[in-house]
DNA sequence: AAGCGCAAAGTTACCGGTAACTCAAACGGT
DNA sequence: ACCGTTTGAGTTACCGGTAACTTTGCGCTT
């Protein structure tokens, strides 16, 4: 049977000392494997360490040295948006890969709980922030400034960020999307997705789509912003919405291939034919997608990869390298066959 | 034009107090609002604090006092999965609302992975722990005993927890499932989920699922446990890869709805008709159960209700409240279309 | 006018590590 | 044999707050 070693109080590097028989700086030596000591005395100290359960407090250490911790901050609006929990995969996959922690805040969409969470992350010095979308508050952005730590704001594409930028844009995004839709021949365009007090993403790229539509002379003749979380249901009856609504659209797109799916059932459910009665676009290439018999027209792209970009940007920064970058993260339409077939 | 106030060197109390022209102790008691100060001296070392951009270091609050910090560690296998992004939004939504922050991991199922995150995370001295499963390494075990810090072991329910638990029982679920089916008249059934090196809920609900078919006079004839997550494709492929297995099933119950849903689709494309030629039955009743035309057969838990349960339970306990709990949560069949009707 | 009580401060020590310095013994070259 | 160098330690001070104690000054009572 093993000693027992459960003390309910915590084991100190000072405990670990004097159980050696040795002084704090040695066994604080040792720890680190710095040298500067016997063979001997190491594995005294180790087997103190061993014997007592001994775990290190990095509060001190970092509240002592001027090193950061190895908390980076995460802010992402919510986990129920497919496309979120992905990205947020991606950062935390890799940020442990090299050792660093993900301090998680749920913003939902809000730029007073987005400062919120910032004025308390901050205030545990974590070693960087990783920020989804581009606008915060004016309080806000002061503290990231005079932080002094590495800050990435990923999501949107930021051609002026506060430090560095991953993300992809938006406008263009829905522009592309617009312009493929237009060129498909349908005029009457209708828009679904979900909408939230600032001015984000989403609504970056319906702007970039409206813009294509009427560019090419159709016209976006309802877009409908559900109070909700960009998910099955409310795509489902977001279209049930539009649809009742008198709208005469021929073709819907969605904030993303999540509520595009739920479109898609609402209409299979009316007995209307996609894309013969009406034209279905996503957003995403979202895992639904990938079992879906009629392969959905949407647009790629890498949410994973967006992470985990943002995630080596912020480690390479915190091991000294001068990062500081925009990056630009590429994305491409998928045709699909929810909408109509080319004409040529 | 307001003051410039970016300073790239952290601001810190004794500034403020010196700044003020009083002493650090005047200047902390300001801050915390504790009294014994004149209303003067608020004032001044406010404006100081406004005018300096002042944050402070939480580091050295808990490191000075034997106050714990407002960390919760929260454990979660992947975020692939959509039941358990659910959980992980329950559980930080509560926590953010009682000032407590989430700092988490993914632990993609494996034990040495949650002992290495659980080593990590301890040494930032957080208030407590929520972990999913309730298998750990030895390790893990004694690092979680002796560090005198709340444990929520959340997902299965545990009859001999750490210290408390939230969940459900996983065999239960399996058991009513089979029962379910072979109450319908099915015999020969399959099993379609993902594994993994641990002993998880899910192979305990396939356990319970085998259990019930056995007890009913039916056989599991083929169960697929493939190296993937538990979403969609994983679904699509695993029917297929059971169907040319050659194995003779007249109904397959899946880990979750998402993988339900990508046999459903798996079924539709090679025109096999659900629940004529063949049942479904899924688990978890996921966002993507609720746009289909066919109500899908499956389990209802309440994943969300289930994070903010073991959330409330922590910050309960850390409110000084004598929380000493194993807590069940309820769940309940869904009999859905995708399985034949009763034969009554 | 002395003394008491209280409000409004200031002082000191400490939490758990580490940087930077000091110190003693051993060792080795001339 | 002597002295410089290396090795293996110990000592001290400090990071940024806070608990616990001390001090100062003022109003008010008797």
């Amino acid at each position: 049977m093993a000693e027992k070693t459960n003390k309910t109080s915590k084991v100190s590097l000072t405990d670990v000392a004097r159980a050696a028989g040795v002084s704090k700086m040695t066994a604080s030596r040792v720890l680190r494997g710095e040298g500067g000591y016997s063979e001997k005395t190491k594995t005294n100290v180790m087997a103190k360490v061993d014997a007592l359960g001994y775990l290190p407090n990095r509060l001190a250490t970092v509240f002592a040295g001027d090193q950061t911790s190895t908390f980076v901050g995460v802010s992402i609006p919510d986990l129920g948006n497919e496309v979120f929990a992905q990205v947020l995969e991606g950062i935390d996959r890799k940020l442990g890969a090299f050792g660093y922690q993900s301090v998680l805040g749920l913003t939902q969409h809000t730029l007073e709980a987005e400062e919120a969470w910032v004025r308390t992350v901050l205030s545990w010095q974590p070693a960087g922030l990783i920020l989804t979308g581009r606008s915060h508050s004016a309080r806000a952005q002061d503290m990231l400034r005079n932080a002094g730590i590495p800050v990435v704001e990923i999501w949107d594409l930021n051609s002026s960020p506060l430090d560095m930028s991953v993300g992809l844009n938006h406008f263009d995004c829905g522009y592309d999307m617009g312009r493929f839709l237009i060129g498909r021949g349908y005029r009457a365009l209708g828009y679904v997705g979900t909408s939230h007090d600032t001015a984000n993403a989403a609504t970056a790229r319906l702007d970039g789509f409206t813009k294509a539509v009427q560019d090419g002379g159709g016209h976006v003749r309802r877009q409908l912003c559900l109070h909700d979380t960009a998910t099955f249901y409310p795509g489902y009856y977001g279209s049930e919405q539009l649809m009742s609504s008198g709208a005469d659209v021929d073709c819907i797109f969605f904030q993303n291939d999540s509520m595009a799916f739920g479109g898609l059932q609402y209409f299979e459910q009316k007995g209307l034919s996609v894309p013969d009665d009406i034209g279905i676009a996503g957003w995403g290439d979202l895992p639904v997608a990938s079992v879906l018999k009629r392969r959905l027209t949407s647009m790629h792209v890498p949410h994973l990869k967006l992470g985990q970009t943002a995630a080596e940007m912020m480690v390479a920064r915190l091991s000294g390298e001068a990062v500081h970058a925009t990056k630009s993260v590429k994305f491409h339409l998928i045709p699909g066959a929810t909408v109509r077939p080319a004409s040529d």
